[in-house]
RNA sequence: GUGGGUAUAGCUCAGGUGGUUAGAGCACCAGAUUGUGGCUCUGGGGGCCGUCGGUUCAAGUCCGAUUAUCCACCCCA
């Protein structure tokens, strides 16, 4: 035997007793996207590596180190996607969606990759279901985003998610404040970690959340964003708490909250769970009302949040609220005896035909085995065809839950009546 | 990128201080009076003991490296 290859290192294969809880997953997003009356968009697997320069920010971590490039054959510097809104707004930008009617509210479930280091609820591809909202300066629409967010975790009955809420101001107020923040850290350096003494002049903001108790000592009474944004920007999130209040969707203001992408402003926020390890974001966004500019087209103010799929399934079935095994087939047709599968093959098409969800052996498997695998397969009921059956053109199906038979026809009509008798059918 | 744990059957795991043909449970397959599942019983197939190297008369067991995996840092969904 020739050696064996495995999935790369951080990928994973969705086997088909998972497909289910997935396919639980995406139909609640379905759902809830439908009644926030957001529509689907989709888009490449791969992008000029130049819009992820643009659009996450080149400073960040996600670019400088996570990310799959290669060149193709043609010479073009390509990166596999590592988060879906520079995507969006690309393709906004591209067909010009910005001419039609605003808000343009749209919804993704895509895989993105970045190169990282394996761990609980981190892969290197990984599945996000995401939303963006194009046009709306209002705060109505951060309200509107949360919420969806939020319905969707009801909707799937998960528990214990804590949504967290900052601003990180905008370009009329962040300068200063950054400027303000550096300042009150270049004369405590010495207390600082080595990594933050780095983060300090590309992401000054990350210092005020590290988990060094040193740093974290030298942080204290460090200028708060929350307390330099501009009139603008802290009458905006006074307003989407207002909504938020108003919906009694419960949040905690978090002055420490930032993003990794560099594109964001005013309003960040995240949904954070402790019951799935130290990767505990399930859902983080905000509004990024200079990218569209940033990448070319008009300026038009947006929003939007990534939702992680395998985290939410991770906590789903911590809180165990994954849906039940998936239901078996309606009916197993087995079969007794030599010369019949032409039959069988026949009879099953028919049922097949009506809608049924049917079943025979493909093993070769004697008529006891036959039995066992429908079983095994959870079939609603089973109909032996054999020679007696053929000669009288009848037979008896037996229902799996009860054990009793009914008699039927050999034909399509026949044995969906009778299976229209058996306990299990709907 | 940094650190720690782990690596034996498809899965979950046993295999004190090295010592014959490496085990269990579950799963799978086949039987238990010849054409009827679940429960029970019996039997069976399945393992380069992650890989490479070293120590030793002898390595699943000890040492080193490597790869994979898990967890944490970092970062993010």
């Amino acid at each position: 035997m020739s050696e064996r290859i495995i999935a790369p290192r951080g990928t994973h294969d969705i086997l088909p007793d998972e497909t289910d809880r997935w396919q639980k997953l995406e139909d609640a997003i379905r759902a809830v996207t439908r009644a926030f009356a957001f529509r689907e968009i989709r888009f490449p697997t791969f992008e000029h590596t130049e819009l992820f320069l643009r659009g996450v920010g080149e400073t960040t971590d996600v670019v400088q180190k996570e990310m799959y490039t290669f060149e193709d054959k043609g010479g073009r510097s390509i990166t596999l996607r590592p988060e879906g809104t520079a995507s969006v707004v690309r393709a906004f930008v591209e067909h010009a969606l910005h001419a039609g009617a605003l808000p343009l509210k749209v919804y993704y479930i895509a895989p993105n990759f970045r190169y990282e280091k394996p761990q609980a609820g981190r892969l290197r591809e990984h599945h996000q279901f995401g939303v963006e909202c194009f046009g709306p300066s209002l705060p109505s629409a951060d309200a509107e985003v949360i919420a969806l967010e939020d319905t969707l975790l009801k909707t799937l009955g998960l528990r214990d998610i804590t949504l967290h809420l900052g601003s990180i101001g905008c370009p009329a107020c962040r300068p200063a404040y950054l400027d303000a923040l550096r300042a009150y850290f270049a004369t405590r350096l010495d207390a600082l970690c080595p990594t933050c003494r780095d983060r300090l002049a590309r992401n000054p903001l990350r210092v005020l959340d590290c988990k060094n108790a040193a740093c974290a000592e030298a942080a204290r009474g460090a200028p708060v964003m929350l307390d330099a944004l501009c009139g603008d920007c802290e009458s905006h999130l006074h307003a989407v708490r207002g909504e938020l209040g108003a919906l009694s969707l419960p949040y905690v203001i978090d002055p420490t909250l930032v993003r990794g992408l560099d594109y964001y402003t005013r309003t960040v926020f995240e949904f954070t769970t402790d019951c799935i390890g130290a990767q505990s974001t399930v859902c983080g966004g905000g509004r990024y009302d200079n990218l569209v500019a940033q990448l070319g087209g008009p300026p038009t103010p947006a929003l939007g949040f990534g939702s992680g799929l395998e985290r939410l399934l991770l906590v789903m079935e911590t809180q165990g609220v994954l849906p039940p095994p998936p239901a078996g087939c309606d009916l197993f047709l087995a079969v007794a005896g030599d010369g019949l599968t032409l039959l069988a093959a026949e009879l099953l098409n028919g049922l097949r035909r009506l809608g049924l969800s049917a079943e025979r052996d493909l093993m070769g498997r004697s008529l006891k085995a036959q039995m066992k695998a429908a079983n095994r397969l959870g079939a609603r009921a089973v109909l032996v065809l054999g020679d007696d059956e053929r000669a009288r053109g009848a037979g008896l199906l037996k229902d799996m839950a009860t054990g009793e038979t009914h008699p039927c026809a050999l034909t399509p009509d026949g044995v969906r009546e009778a299976f229209s008798l058996c306990s299990a059918a709907l």
